[in-house]
This record gives C-alpha cells, sequence and structure tokens, in this order.
RNA sequence: GGCGGUAUAGCUCAGUUGGUUAGAGCAGCGGAAUCAUAAUCCGCGUGUCCGGGGUUCAAGUCCCUGUACCGCCA
C-alpha cells in the first residue's frame, strides 16, 4: 500500500474563491486524493487558509473586525464551502495556527544557524497617520512616466513602468489617503536563496517527469538575470508570525513579522501537526508524513496549484527546506495548472467577475461544476468557461450518458423482473467481450489518473460510461425479453453490475451522485476493480436494489440564459 | 522592454523520440432502435495543422523569422 501526501495550494483568507481558483489546486488535488484512496493506498489531503498579510488587514478593517475575528470567520466560511463542494480534506488547517508560529520560528532558527540569513538595512515608507509603514503597493500617487494618478509604488497599471514608492510624485497612503508619509530606515531578515542555487538547479534537474509549466518557470527564475536573488522574509506588519529565533527573541527584529511567502508553504507541514492534535494523535503520527528520519522515507509527495505559485514552490520554500539541513521530505511532483477563463475574459477576485464557490453551489450541485471543471482543466494552456459549453457538456455527459443510462436499466428491471438482480444464465460472449473492453479502458483510466492527466482521465471515464450504453444497444433485452427471458435477465444483472461498477470508478469525479448509485444498488461494496470479471458479478441474483431518482437533470436553455445575464456583470 | 505559454475541423481539445490517407468529444446531416431524463446506438469530416523561410528521403512535430492572443516580471 503507497503512502500519499497532497497538498493544494492554500487559498488567501480575504474572502470566497472563483471556480478559476478551484480548478487551479483544491479540485484536481481532492480528485488525486479520492482516486487514490479508492485504489486503497494511505493518503494524507491537506490545505487550510493563507491568513497572514497586509490584504487581510484591509479586508478586516473594510469589514470593521479584528484582524484575527476576521480570519476566523472567513475560515469557517471557506471550510464551509469546501465541505459542501465535496473536498475530502484530512484537515484544512490555518497558517495562523500555533504550530505553524513554532514551526516557521524554527526553520528560521535553522537557516540563521546555517548562515542563511543576513540582515539588511532598507529605507520604506512610513505613514504617520496611519501608524504603518506601507507595503510599496499601499503607496500611491501620480506616475512620473505617464503621469497617471492612480500609480501605484510597486509599478504604474497605466503605462506598466515598474517604480520605486519615492518616485512616485504626491504620495499618499492608500489605505487612508493620509498624505504625511516619511521615509524611514528599517531593517529586514533576507533568505540568502543565491547561496542555494546551485543545489536547487540540480534538484530541478532531477525532475524529468514535471510538467513543462513548472520546470520552465523554475529555470526562468534560477537563472534570469543575475540568477536567483535574496529574498525578503521580514515585514513591518501586526498580523504575521512574529519574528523570534526559535523561541528566543530575535534582536533588532522587535515588532516585525515574518512576510506571509515565509510562513505559508510550511503550513502544510503545520496542518499536518494541526491535524494530529485534532484527531488525539501524536506527533510521531504527523511526523511519519514528514520527516524521512521518522517513517517519510516511503511517502510520495505531490502538490497541486495554479502557475502563479510556481516560483514559491520550486525554490523559496525548497530553500528554506534545503536550508535547514534537517531531514524534511520534499515535494516529488508538482502539478500545475494555466488559468480558466471567464466567458471571454478573466476571472478576477478583485473585480467581481465570474462566479464565485458560493454562487455555483447556490445554483447547481457540486458535481456538476466538479465535472465540467476536471473535465476542462488548464493543462496544456489557458482554457475558458462559457455557459454555453458548460449546459452541453454536462447534459450530455451526466444527463444522457451516464444518468439515462442507470435510469434505463434501472427501470427496464423493475417492470419486467422487479427491483432485485434478476437470475439467468452465466455471462456469454458478448459480456465477455465487454469485460475485455472495459478492462483496457479501466487500465487506461488508472494510468492518466496516476499520472494525474485530469482531462485525459475524464475522457477515458466518459469512453467507460458509453461502452455500457452500446452493450445494452447491442444487447437489446427489451428484445431478447420476448423470446428469451433468461436472456435479457443475465443481460440486466450486467447492466445492474455496471452501476455499482461505474460509482466506484466515477467517484472522484462525482462523489454525491456515486454516493446515490451505490446507495440504490445497496450496496456498501466500494473495492476497486483490480479484475473486472469479478467486479461485474459483485451483485449477486437476488440481490434488492432501487431506482433512484433523476442523477442528473438536465440544465434547460432559460436557466442557461438566466445565469448568463447573473453573472455578466460584477458581484454584489 | 525582457521572459514564458498558446495558435490544429463551426466549438472544446488530442497529436508520443519527425514517418503510411491529421484524430476524439460536442454541434450538424442521415439511419436503427423504442428499455430510458425526446435519452441511446450506428454512419458521414476537401481542415492553406497562424503567415513566411529553412533542415530532411520525410515536418502539425525540429531551426529561423513574422503576426495574434494570454500571462509573469520578486
Amino acid at each position: 500500500m503507497a503512502r500519499i501526501l497532497i497538498t493544494s495550494a492554500l487559498p488567501y483568507i480575504n474572502g470566497i474563491k472563483h471556480l478559476g481558483n478551484l480548478i487551479g489546486s483544491q479540485l484536481p488535488a481532492d480528485l488525486y486524493a479520492r482516486y487514490n484512496r479508492g485504489r486503497g493506498n494511505e493518503v494524507m489531503f491537506l490545505c487550510a487558509t493563507d491568513e497572514h498579510g497586509t490584504p487581510a488587514e484591509l479586508a478586516a478593517a473594510k469589514a470593521d473586525q479584528p484582524v484575527a475575528e476576521y480570519c476566523a470567520d472567513m475560515h469557517k466560511v471557506q471550510t464551509d464551502i469546501a465541505d459542501r463542494f465535496g473536498l475530502s480534506f484530512d484537515h484544512y488547517g490555518r497558517s495562523s495556527s500555533m504550530q505553524n508560529r513554532k514551526l516557521t520560528q524554527h526553520f528560521a532558527s535553522k537557516l540563521a544557524d546555517a548562515g542563511l540569513i543576513t540582515e539588511v538595512e532598507d529605507r520604506q515608507v512610513y505613514s504617520n497617520t496611519d501608524g504603518r509603514f506601507l507595503p510599496d503597493r499601499y503607496v500611491e500617487g501620480t506616475c512620473p512616466n505617464c503621469g497617471h494618478d492612480g500609480a501605484r509604488g510597486d509599478q504604474c497599471e497605466e503605462c506598466t513602468k515598474q517604480l520605486d514608492p519615492t518616485d512616485l510624485i504626491n504620495p499618499r497612503s492608500a489605505i487612508s489617503g493620509s498624505t504625511d508619509l516619511e521615509v524611514r530606515e528599517t531593517k529586514h531578515l533576507f533568505l540568502r536563496q543565491s547561496a542555494l542555487r546551485d543545489q536547487l538547479d540540480q534538484w530541478i534537474d532531477s525532475k524529468t517527469d514535471w510538467p513543462i509549466l513548472t520546470t520552465s518557470i523554475a529555470k526562468k527564475w534560477l537563472h534570469d538575470g543575475d540568477g536567483l536573488q535574496d529574498r525578503g522574509i521580514t515585514r513591518d506588519l501586526d498580523w504575521g508570525v512574529p519574528v523570534k529565533k526559535g523561541d528566543e527573541d530575535w534582536p533588532g527584529m522587535e515588532g516585525k513579522v515574518f512576510y506571509v511567502w515565509f510562513d505559508a508553504p510550511i503550513e502544510y507541514i503545520a496542518a499536518t501537526g494541526e491535524w494530529a492534535e485534532a484527531n488525539g494523535k501524536t506527533d510521531a503520527d504527523w511526523q511519519r508524513w514528514w520527516r524521512t528520519d521518522m517513517g517519510a522515507d516511503d511517502v510520495k509527495y505531490v502538490q497541486f496549484m495554479g502557475k502563479d505559485n510556481v516560483p514559491f514552490h520550486t525554490l523559496s520554500f525548497p530553500a528554506t527546506i534545503l536550508g535547514s539541513g534537517e531531514p524534511w521530505k520534499m515535494v516529488d511532483h508538482l502539478k500545475s495548472f494555466n488559468y480558466l477563463n471567464y466567458d471571454g475574459g478573466q476571472f478576477s477576485t478583485s473585480k467581481g467577475r465570474g462566479v464565485f464557490m458560493d454562487q455555483a453551489l447556490e445554483i447547481l450541485p457540486a458535481d456538476y461544476w466538479r465535472w465540467w471543471l476536471l473535465s476542462h482543466a488548464p493543462e496544456s494552456s489557458d482554457s475558458e468557461f462559457t455557459w454555453e459549453n458548460f449546459q452541453q457538456s454536462v447534459n450530455k455527459d451526466l444527463a444522457d450518458v451516464l444518468g439515462n443510462f442507470v435510469s434505463r436499466i434501472t427501470k427496464f428491471c423493475r417492470s419486467k423482473f422487479g427491483e432485485a438482480v434478476p437470475e439467468g444464465a452465466e455471462y456469454g460472449e458478448q459480456e465477455q467481450a465487454l469485460i475485455a473492453e472495459l478492462t483496457t479502458r479501466i487500465r487506461a483510466y488508472e494510468g492518466h489518473m496516476d499520472a494525474m492527466e485530469v482531462r485525459k482521465s475524464a475522457q477515458e471515464l466518459r469512453a467507460i460510461w458509453v461502452a455500457g450504453n452500446e452493450y445494452l444497444q447491442s444487447a437489446a433485452p427489451w428484445s431478447t425479453f420476448k423470446t428469451e427471458p433468461e436472456k435479457a435477465a443475465t443481460q440486466v444483472r450486467m447492466g445492474l453490475n455496471l452501476i455499482r461498477l461505474y460509482a466506484v470508478l466515477s467517484a472522484p469525479f462525482i462523489p454525491t451522485a456515486a454516493a446515490s448509485m451505490l446507495s440504490a444498488m445497496n450496496t456498501l461494496n466500494t473495492s476497486w476493480p483490480d479484475d473486472v470479471a469479478e467486479a461485474l458479478n459483485a451483485l449477486p441474483v437476488g440481490h434488492d436494489f432501487s431506482v433512484p431518482d433523476v442523477l442528473f437533470a438536465k440544465i434547460t436553455d432559460d436557466q442557461r440564459e438566466d445565469w448568463q445575464s447573473r453573472f455578466s456583470g460584477k458581484r454584489d
């Protein structure tokens, strides 16, 4: 039994995520987790909210709440939505947890011991009115290049010129609008990533089976210009992990916190500690997933994320781990995704454009979204969501091909033989041919799933559903029933067993519908079809079942048009 | 500006280390069947593989170049 550690990129705390975020990390990670559990592997699937940093502080201020309280509330909201989407995390943690605080401080201490941290004097804009330092992007003013008034301190969005906050004419605080600003000296810790460049380079070179998207981004950062740069890992903020060297104070760093990108990936590890604590486990129980000296040697670790997160996961976080000199588990496979666009443009959290997770669940059950998103995952390039495509795909694949299959076979059996698996002969030639085809296809499906080829997996699964319809069509039990009822009974027995088989195979994609199918077939047998012939005899003659409700109602043209206009603008 | 990605049938996409008449699903057209959510199954594709050069016996697949769209730039 293999042991698989799976993490999804951490969603930021300031609001509900849209479907583009979902398909970029959490959903494919869930697919992989459910599949591996289905195969009988031991899985640890983790995610958490990323809670530190200025955007969280500002969102809390806007909501008129203390930031800790705001984060606690939003964490609950996100946990609830994740649950309703069927995201089967073993633990959904928080980067603000005490475990993460301790671990982050621990890593910083180890890095300092290894000589990989330097202190750098810096000059930064301080707002007297706000009583705080302002991150570059929170200083606004007139662009010296094009004269645009809303330029940010890191870049002018109008002319795209990169700026320094001190370049701005008439600078003001983006938080309060105050112009009472001054430049102050401040000291920060830098992680000497440059010292680890060759190690990281070799490590990336050894990953020959990673998506090109992943390695090309990593290589670019390693070699572009002067190569990998050292990175500031502290900030002058209140909300975050206090800068400490392990348990001890860090002279000169009083009142500062670690940068959100330093502590967020460490939360992958800390979340496992949170899982242990929440479930009455010991430290050893989580360490066997993460410490190669404590049993994590045989763990396969897979990360899922959108392409914007790749640099931090291929370079910064590995630098933290390698630099610590401790035997932590490093990622084995990094599956990255492109972006999903919405109806001709981008999904956008800040602009409220597109469909957000809570809204999606208001109009349709999770399985509809899961199927469409996964079967159209942006693997090789950016892909696009349109309502027409969504309606067509979902109606055809889920309602017609799969849902109707379940419906036609159960209703036929009920009307001719009653609600129990009818007695007939052994499977004949036609059934053996079907078993052979399904065996080939199921092995291909497993291959794609093991390789995390999401779209190809969906295609193969669909072909497996189609094979059932083809069989029924050519076997035609409604026809054989008239002259050879016993033969019809055998064919119906095959059809009913196919429903159970489909439920098991489809569960990673559409867990709710799969559960309904199993429930209708009145079975708890979810064993993976290593032997397809055996799997198609799982429901024996005489086994009771029931006819389920329609699995997937079709999306009507009226609904589609309604949603299309409802989601065309900004969210409320 | 630098870098990266993408450009293949009306739509969404596959096309492995270059090798016979470029494929799949959807949509469309025709047919079969009537158990079923008017569902299913079968048959039907003359596509400047973005343009232009080049390498090669052979290029959608490699090289150069141009164009378009998207993204990233700590």
